[in-house]
RNA sequence: GCCGUGGUAGCCCAAUUGGUAGAGGCGGCAGACUUAAAAUCUGCAAAGUGUGGGUCCGACUCCCACUCACGGCACCA
């Protein structure tokens, strides 16, 4: 579906209020009120920050999700008396900003059109576009207009971006600490490359989205006169059972000399060796055919082998020669069988050798014998060289023999091990004795860069990499997460599971936005390595951006002595050319609102970016600033299914709050799932949502405050529920199930509302609106986080003072929550549901209801029952027996399925009603049920009468008073 | 392949330390209000928890095996 205005057939129908007028009404007010802006102060602070924009596309419903969860945060803190900073800046850093930019230069079509339509940017903008800054400012901005669109209450004297100089200056300040520390290191490292760009390409460089993904090949080196055959495998253990080599006769191989070697590879391997860091010189060329039957040495057992022919052999892959080790080798072991079969064309001698050929077992497996790969051959049933089952056998053999198989004795020092274990062993100690070299190949080659090059894997040199391996830095990350607070706590094995298996991280790359690393300026620092402790900018920003700070003049002391404390405040004043009461009050605000409190953002940044924050926080600063909290939210999806540009379903967030309004969409957003899962949003549940508050708000303009009206039995269970409601709320809220309390808030508090609606208009009441107007207020003010515009408005139409976001979150008055009408209006609500039930079997049109309530001694027994149940027996024999075996409840004889019914009764309810059943004392049913009159005769036209099951004048002409049981009287229906 | 997460009414999603699977939303059906529609309200129907085993008085929940779906596997924000 393509979504527009025009198509959209809910929003212009029933336009009862007018949300835009409200949202920027009250963006004004908050704006004037100046409420977000959060400085030092005697308040606890609370500092929640969430991952920055990178500003390469307008944001969509997707993104509004896990800023939404961080401002409904922030704001939940702020009524709970907390000084809240909540901080955003922008995030330039990174090259698809920069690949946008040479598009537009290059006038991609498909590009500029999809600004034009779909992300609407003026054609001025557009102009601008080919350099990438402008892209960045641009869209900066656009995300910045919906995010106060949506009301985030965002400190915004703190904005900034990372390249900003005053950024670049802390991010090298950064760098130059963890070099200090050892923590950024060198060394050399493959990457997927486009030839013709010079640059590293990944998924989203290549033709198709491939990602170029590669595997090393450990290249062994057969000797042959004064040259070198190498042959590539991932198998190198393999080469105490090669019994040839194969060569393809009708390739053309090429002689090159390879750091000072003679070397024979095809004309491709050549190629590929260029970008292993080798210098590579051509010498001369020779047919594969002149190479059949020449005798090559075999590195470790000094034993001569034959070069035979075989037409598997591809020169695009590894050397374009291949090592024979036809016991385990499907390949190897079919090849040799097709030369024998098809003697006709092969030399004599070439015969012979093959002849002579006896494959050399090596791995013993189970369920295998001498020659696996001859079995598993008669397995697959394979004729030749050219089976395609040839490549599935050769996957099932090696993957058994990989986790099974056990070195023979006939490999020296490595007999004996499972190859899993020793397969890097043998590498090694190859590379060690110079009898082998390795090499990178594209898995799924060839793969093309966007500009049609072929790419190719390429050794980077004096890469610098953040070293995630180092040991020490791991163990502190784990303690770190291990003590940090993660919500949801499924998560934190998976943060645990990253930190043991990140190896190096390359830090540092040669395009794009972003800081220069400082000691070799031909690095930029990438993205996902200058964005791990910027929170800590924030409290710079403000000051940067009142130009207190600038960079000129800015030393790495300027940092530590904010940061870590650490120097000398008048030098660093001297040098930096700051005052030192600057100095002191922004070195103080750091230390206010440091660390972290809580860090919000999307599940996909888990194994990286949440990861490297936790770690540059444990490298850069002391304990005391690590941050505390992490919350995780999972993505959302459009009608069930992934958004993407393809399918159109992609919905700018502008768009919707121009549509449905702002807090509709907070609401449906963070109601649709709870954090990890996964949210569906749709656009009918939106409709919902937005009903539902246009109701509340009209509700909100017809109840006021009178004092001094009676409290009814109902008003006393509204209150309570209120109470309990208050009370759930608050602690879904703690653990950020938010989804859970808009539950309370929207829902369970509306049923709560209707049944005290039915109660009193059963009894014509009209003086329910101060007990209303109080639910009401509560309603209002625990909304206010999720849904910050209208419950403005709401607070208003209900007659309250200041502002509803400035107010305190409702504490819970236990003494406000009446257990006793708490259980009389469950009772009520249960017996009507039973008369109900009743008429519905029945099908008759009562003209008289009679309800009966248990003997007295039934409720001593429910109350033995349920304190039994409580500490977990109920075993019916055991009950039955303590109580025949007690005088006051000895009459259950007489009923023993009384107790097998009962327990089932209390079984079938919550855990804390139980616990409050036993907490108070028994009710009065029959005076409770009286109540009932009023809703029987409203809702069945007919009147009640209720009896004791022992009062000897009751109506009873089926003898039902018998079967009542404590909160299940017996119901009689003529 | 490896690691992780998850299969519950037509759909989305709940179910606290095992205690009769439902709180809710969307949709459906019936009724009320309405000239009508929308909205709202009242009531109703609908799954036995991916499959197969096991532990337990009792399993969506714990254990084992299988299966399907989704996400991650790095220099990409």
């Amino acid at each position: 579906m393509h979504f527009s205005p025009q198509n959209n057939q809910f929003w212009q129908s029933d336009f009862l209020i007018d949300w835009s007028s409200i949202e920027s009404k009250w963006h004004k007010i908050w704006q004037d009120e100046k409420y977000f802006d959060a400085d030092p102060s005697e308040k606890k602070k609370f500092f929640v920050t969430v991952a920055y924009p990178y500003p390469n596309s307008p944001q969509h419903i997707g993104h509004g999700r896990t800023y939404t969860l961080a401002d409904v945060h922030a704001r939940f803190m702020r009524m709970c008396g907390y000084n809240v900073l909540f901080p955003m800046g922008f995030h330039y850093t990174g090259t698809p900003i920069l690949g946008m930019a040479r598009r537009v230069q290059e006038n991609d079509k498909e590009l500029i059109e999809a600004f034009r339509t779909i992300y609407k940017v003026p054609e001025q903008n557009i102009q601008e576009f080919s350099e990438p800054v402008k892209i960045a400012q641009y869209f900066h901005q656009e995300i910045k207009s919906g995010m106060i669109e949506m009301g985030y209450s965002i400190d915004w004297r703190r904005e900034f971006t990372t390249v900003d100089p005053v950024y670049n200056k802390f991010i090298e300040w950064q760098f130059r600490k963890l070099k200090s520390k050892n923590l950024v290191i060198q060394g050399s490292h493959p990457v997927g490359w486009c030839p013709k760009d010079h640059n590293p390409v990944s998924q989203h460089d290549t033709l198709g989205d491939v990602e170029p993904a590669f595997t090393e090949y450990v290249l062994i080196k057969f000797r042959y006169d004064k040259y070198i055959i190498p042959t590539a495998t991932l198998r190198p253990e393999t080469i105490f059972g090669v019994t040839n080599l194969w060569v393809n006769p009708d390739v053309t191989y090429k002689i090159i000399d390879v750091d000072g070697e003679n070397w024979i590879v095809s004309a491709e391997c050549a190629r590929k060796l260029e970008f292993m860091d080798k210098k590579v010189i051509l010498i001369s060329e020779i047919k594969g055919s002149a190479l059949v039957g020449k005798k090559i040495k075999i590195p470790v057992r000094n034993e001569h082998v034959v070069i035979l022919p075989a037409s598997f052999v591809k020169s695009e892959n590894g050397t374009g020669l291949v090592m024979s080790v036809p016991a385990h080798a499907p390949f190897d072991y079919q090849a040799l069988e097709d030369i024998k079969k098809n003697t006709r064309n092969f030399e004599e001698d070439v015969l012979n050798s093959v002849r002579a050929i006896n494959p050399i077992s090596i791995i013993q497996t189970e369920g295998y014998g001498e020659i696996p790969a001859k079995e598993i051959i008669e397995k697959f049933k394979i004729e030749d060289q050219n089976s395609p089952r040839l490549e599935e056998a050769t996957k099932e053999l090696y993957g058994k023999e990989f986790y099974e198989g056990i070195l023979k004795n006939n490999t020296n020092q490595f007999a004996g091990k499972k190859i899993a274990d020793v397969k890097e062993e043998v590498k090694k100690w190859l590379l060690k004795r110079k009898d082998a070299d390795t090499i990178f190949e594209l898995n799924d080659g060839p793969i093309r860069c966007r500009c049609g090059t072929e790419c190719v894997v390429k050794i980077l040199n004096d890469q610098w990499f953040l070293d995630y391996s180092n040991k020490n830095w791991k163990k502190d990350a784990h303690s770190c997460i291990n003590e940090m607070k993660i919500l949801p706590e499924d998560i934190r094995n998976e943060f645990n599971h990253v930190v043991d298996w990140l190896r190096e991280r390359a830090c540092a790359r040669q395009h794009g936005l972003g800081t220069k690393l400082p000691w070799d300026k031909n690095w930029i620092i990438e993205s996902l390595s200058d964005s791990v402790i910027y929170m800590a900018y924030y409290i710079l920003a403000k000051y940067v951006n009142k130009k207190q700070i600038t960079a000129e003049n800015l030393e790495d002391e300027f940092f530590d002595y904010i940061f870590l404390e650490e120097g000398n405040v008048k030098k660093v004043s001297a040098n930096c050319k700051i005052t030192e009461n600057l100095l002191e009050s922004i070195k103080n605000e750091f230390s206010y609102f440091y660390p972290v409190n809580s860090r919000h953002s999307g599940r996909d940044l888990v194994p990286n970016h949440l990861t490297f924050f936790v770690f540059n926080h444990i490298a850069i600063f002391p304990k005391k600033y690590w941050p505390e909290e992490i919350v995780v939210n999972g993505s959302v999806l459009m009608d069930g299914k992934k958004m993407s540009k393809s399918m159109g379903n992609i919905i700018p967030l502008r768009d919707a709050i121009r549509m449905y309004g702002a807090d509709p969409i907070r609401l449906a957003i963070l109601i649709s799932a709870e954090l990890l899962q996964d949210a569906d949003f749709n656009l009918e549940a939106v409709k919902g949502i937005k009903n539902k508050l246009e109701n509340m708000l009209e509700d909100c303009s017809k109840y006021k405050l009178n004092i001094g009206s009676n409290l009814q039995q109902e008003d006393k269970w509204l209150l309570s529920r209120l109470q309990q409601l208050v009370f759930e709320t608050t602690s879904a809220m703690e653990k950020m199930r938010l989804r859970e309390a808009l539950h309370y808030i929207l829902y369970e508090f509306d049923s709560d509302i209707q049944w005290y609606l039915k109660r009193a208009n059963a009894k014509n009441r009209t003086d329910v609106s101060s007990t209303l107007y109080n639910a009401l207020s509560i309603r209002v003010t625990m909304l206010s986080p999720f849904a910050p515009h209208i419950a403005e408005e709401m607070w208003e139409k209900l007659g309250n003072e200041g502002l509803v976001s400035k107010s305190l979150w409702p504490l819970v008055h236990n003494e406000d929550i009446d257990s006793l009408s708490l259980q009389s209006e469950n009772l009520l609500k249960s017996t009507m549901d039973d008369i109900r039930n009743i008429l519905k079997v029945t099908k008759i049109t009562p003209k008289k209801i009679i309800i009966y309530t248990s003997d007295s001694w039934k409720n001593k027994a429910y109350q033995k029952i349920l304190s039994n149940v409580i500490k977990g027996e109920m075993n019916i024999g055991v009950l039955i027996k303590s109580l025949i075996s007690d005088k006051e409840t000895e009459l259950v004889k007489k009923d023993p399925d009384f107790v097998k019914k009962t327990v089932n009764d209390i079984l079938s309810e919550p855990i804390e009603s139980r616990q409050a059943k036993a907490e108070t004392n028994i009710i009065d049913e029959k005076k409770i049920l009286l109540e009932l009159d009023s809703l029987v005769q409203k809702d069945f036209g007919v009147n009640v009468q209720v009896f004791s099951e022992s009062d000897p004048e009751k109506y009873d002409p089926k003898n039902k008073a018998r079967t009542a049981r404590p909160f299940k009287p017996a119901i009689l229906i003529e």
